[in-house]
DNA sequence: ACCCGCATGTTAGCGCTCTTAACATGAGCT
DNA sequence: AGCTCATGTTAAGAGCGCTAACATGCGGGT
């Protein structure tokens, strides 16, 4: 009976009213600290002032909640990197950095929403808003990959997707291995930002995209 | 009772003999059919044909059982690629690509082991072996960079570190995406290892190494 | 040849989680 | 006012991680 009365903030009567998005951010709130292995059903409900069998009210069961996490996940990510690219103003160039580290921000500054996204083994099957929303998110980068393509003579422009492909692989390895600060991995002798950033000149000076004419940058 | 002869291969005395051998083993195949997560003590226990509880006189915890799955993974994966370098022979270009596709082969061959060294969350610290292993691992993606990097005129030459790291992110962050068959992720035009590939002769392009003459490959 | 120590395995049990079934409450429609 | 159904609670079963106390028998020392 100790849960009951264990958060007196807010007294509340029989129903709660808010129980669902008060268990998602219960569970963001957990994943965050202690990862999405250590993230509890039984704990979520507690957090929430309810008894352990309440959640089951709004999610089938605790991965239908993680899905429903990395969706919001997805959603933020979304708008983050669609702020960011911003329809490719002032220049494709400028907004494709931009991009970038708004990747590396987002992974860096809502680790709990990008552990859910892509380490807790969540399938983009889970829900159909789930593989949407993780679509569009992806669509940005593919956006971004056709506006610089377009700056190239039609004989030399790589296929679209898979330059949006390898986008997303290099923001997301060096996002998985080295984003976050002390995550038990490698110490770098430069930030995953700048890692990401220089990495992204080079293939964009492969490319043929890029300051013509100066050498790889030399950070 | 039930667990005791639900075995009937060899049978065996009060000691098993070869327990922690077989446990990884157990655990390998657990990870391989179940994710990282999916796997049980437990159950790993029952499939050996011991009772729950004598795992526990081999490793720790659970976690350590993982860790020294991770390590030996790793040691696996250095075995795969220093083979794969071989030294750089016969000439930087043809074993880079090797290694490439070297890296992608083990994380599609060896899931369990992957899954356990990449993504089951389990931390370098977790063992002076785990990180030694690790190292050794990726001392090979060092090798390969630096010997790509003696191709170019000295002002030229960007950190070998930072190459490294580019190659490992590309490298898993196309593995972690798109590498296991049907992991619930995208469907893909092309091949994990074709994407890496594309992606690194890019790159490299953007360094300055490669057919100086070609455009970027048209996959 | 004996015996004893210690590594290795077993039994029993605590506390936790996930999940379901049966029951309780009260908000909102008619 | 009364009914209904979404939303909450209680109770309970099964499984897991882990520990403590006990059992076995391999292998070295006498």
């Amino acid at each position: 009976m100790s849960w009951k009365r264990d958060r007196p903030e807010t007294p509340r009567g029989y129903h709660h009213g808010n129980l669902k998005e008060e268990l998602v951010r219960a569970a963001l709130g957990l994943i965050g600290e202690k990862g999405p292995n250590g993230f509890t059903f039984a704990e979520a409900a507690r957090m929430a002032g309810v008894s352990p069998a309440a959640p089951y009210r709004h999610f089938r069961d605790r991965d239908e909640l993680l899905a429903d996490v990395a969706a919001r996940g997805f959603q933020a990510f979304e708008a983050s990197l669609s702020r960011a690219w911003d329809q490719g103003r002032p220049d494709p160039e400028s907004a494709f950095h931009r991009l970038g580290r708004a990747y590396l921000a987002f992974a860096h500054d809502e680790p709990a929403y990008y552990s859910a996204m892509f380490e807790a083994g969540v399938s983009l099957d889970a829900s159909p808003e789930l593989r949407a929303a993780a679509d569009r998110a992806f669509a940005n980068l593919r956006q971004a990959a056709e506006a610089l393509i377009a700056r190239l003579p039609q004989n030399k422009r790589p296929p679209a997707l898979m330059m949006a492909l390898h986008i997303w692989a290099m923001s997301h390895g060096i996002a998985a291995l080295f984003g976050r600060a002390d995550g038990g991995r490698r110490p770098l002798p430069m930030s995953a930002a700048e890692l990401l950033e220089a990495g992204m000149l080079i293939y964009l000076q492969g490319l043929g995209i890029g300051p013509e004419t100066a050498p790889p940058p030399a950070v």
